[in-house]
DNA sequence: GTTAGCACTCAGCCTTCCGGAGTGCTAATT
DNA sequence: AATTAGCACTCCGGAAGGCTGAGTGCTAAC
């Protein structure tokens, strides 16, 4: 125990974590004296392993295999080890590629870009869809469906578009439909989504609604339109994490399986990370979600002007290629940012 | 070797394949004359066996092992074995409840569809949206996101949403974007989707055009919103599969899982069942799908009119219970149907 | 402080061995 | 002629044992 950190043994962690990142598997002290430039012997990294080891950077399987680096090893990797990478050309090409909107639909841009992630990655991509209240009120839209039944369009500023269906109680024409969207366009404008509800309660107590039979029913239908619906996650690349040695292990891999298909916790994993603009990296444990505890995740946001609307990024195992990944992630971020700055 | 089917051996096949259906073991013939009615000994049950593995129904794992039905078999079983079951009352319950649209977002419709099928089957739900352009049109929007940007919003008669993000040329205004909708809506009204095309490029050579500037850009904003899109499929309860011991090998789970995400496979095959009305059901091989080998589907299509809408079923190991299964996907069909009757 | 040497540990792999489940055949029974 | 009991045979799967090699920790020498 020669007390606390000093160069050789961060180089011998640097090491030891970008073996096992190759690798997956535990390395041992005369893998790292043949490879790395270090002209130490074996029985040196030893010494030195066994001090990283009892201050909880590595652990060991079992008695004679090598060492694991931990998650904590991991986060002292990502913030004082890592050398930051550019994206590579090809990369770079790829993501630009996979942030095209002309022609898409609005979820697909999102979809495409998780996929895009992913494989660029090889890990797994994921985009969560902006918050459709944390934007601004653009337009809405009643389509006649049925004689009683009616959907509702609802558009952003961002350009997000969502819909409902809504069954009323009452039969409205086509023609009061137009007239109702025309009436909630003109008092809506430009709020921001979460505000409308005030504002339309606001409405309904006024006095002129009292008397307008249409204009109540409009506001009721809006305000149907408006319940929260949970905003949509895109995974993409679940088979990529089939490849891993780690999750060989079938009981494994239903734990992330299922969490990728819940999504709720996820959620709100994600959700915290927009309050914190920028990259943001989870590493094992450090989601305190049980089914996280063998990946890491690792986000960024996009904005459009002021406004956070979302965050992308990648999962993948805890020995992920971070140097790789976290560029891949922010340039992504930048460019979903770059493509919703409507100019 | 005494020929045919007689009832003795239908009997037993079915008791064979109902055991297996709920074990995923090899069934021996004493299992057999242990748990069924029939009084007959092991050894009369091991000539039978015998012949019916000669008859391509059951095949040996191993010589010591007992039978496993085979394709062929579970192909007998359903054409002429089963006796179809009714829905239970809770999982009709279930059912119902998955098939409100009320308050939904209409993707999102088939999303809860397909995760109802997942949670009633404890198999995979599958759902196929519309086919956009089988569709009657009913409206097209255009919203104004940037001065280039527009969003297409396309409407059709069964409630089906699509939207698509157009980069402009030109820049246009907001009041030239409604002109145009107005413009397009008139001229395109009930028309099928896939006739859009063609009505758009006659309107597009005709006089008047020529010199309206406004209305040919209009006819080619509509052209690019009309660009073919892959049709959305829903599957949902992947996580599911990973539960049953025949997929346990990681090697045939991933073949299963890409195949999920790549989709193009699945939807032909989806698409070959829009002809054929009804249930439809693809045991093992009969899809001819390698990467499906393993797994059973089981279809039908939801309508509206006349008009064979899409798709819905649920994907499952071969030795799935088709017997509870095949009716909860007609059940599901149906009220699928009934929901989209614009009543 | 570093290193060579050495005894020790333990997963992984291979082999062997057995029991049990199941078969196919034959001869006896009904 | 169909059914059944009896029996020899096959073969998977798990348990037990042994070996190997990678890796460790310790000690003593450099």
């Amino acid at each position: 125990m020669q007390g606390a950190m000093n160069i050789r043994s961060r180089q011998i962690l640097e090491a030891i974590i970008e073996d096992y990142i190759c690798t997956a598997e535990p390395i041992g002290s005369s893998a790292i004296c043949n490879r790395h430039g270090l002209s130490l012997s074996a029985a040196t990294i030893r010494n030195v392993m066994a001090d990283l080891e009892e201050m909880g950077f590595l652990a060991s399987p079992h008695t004679s295999a090598g060492r694991v680096p931990t998650d904590k090893a991991y986060r002292f990797y990502v913030d004082s080890l890592l050398a930051v990478r550019l994206v590579d050309k090809s990369e770079r090409e790829e993501i630009r590629r996979g942030c095209r909107v002309d022609g898409r639909d609005v979820d697909g841009v999102f979809r495409e870009i998780s996929h895009m992630l992913s494989s660029v990655s090889h890990y797994m991509g994921i985009v969560a869809a902006p918050r459709f209240n944390a934007n601004l009120f653009r337009q809405i839209d009643f389509i006649h469906l049925g004689p009683r039944r009616i959907l509702a369009i609802l558009v952003s500023q961002s350009g997000s578009v969502q819909n409902r269906i809504i069954e009323s109680k009452e039969v409205i024409s086509a023609e009061d439909l137009l007239k109702m969207a025309n009436y909630l366009n003109s008092i809506l404008k430009g709020l921001t989504i979460s505000a409308l509800k005030g504002r339309i309660l606001e409405e309904m107590t006024s006095e002129k609604i009292r008397y307008d039979n249409l204009l109540a029913n409009a506001l009721k239908l809006s305000q149907q339109a408006l319940d929260e619906r949970g905003s949509e996650l895109f995974i993409e690349g679940q088979a990529n994490i089939l490849d891993f040695p780690e999750f060989a292990d079938a009981q494994k891999m239903k734990e992330i399986f299922r969490a990728m298909e819940q999504k709720g916790q996820l959620l709100t994993l994600l959700d915290g990370c927009l309050k914190a603009p920028g990259v943001n990296i989870f590493i094992g444990s450090e989601s305190r979600l049980n089914s996280m505890a063998a990946v890491s995740l690792i986000t960024s946001t996009y904005v459009s002007g002021k406004n956070t609307l979302g965050v992308l990024g990648v999962i993948g195992p805890t020995r992920m290629g971070y140097g790789k990944v976290i560029p891949i992630v922010d340039y992504t971020a930048k460019m979903l940012t770059r493509l919703l700055k409507v100019g």
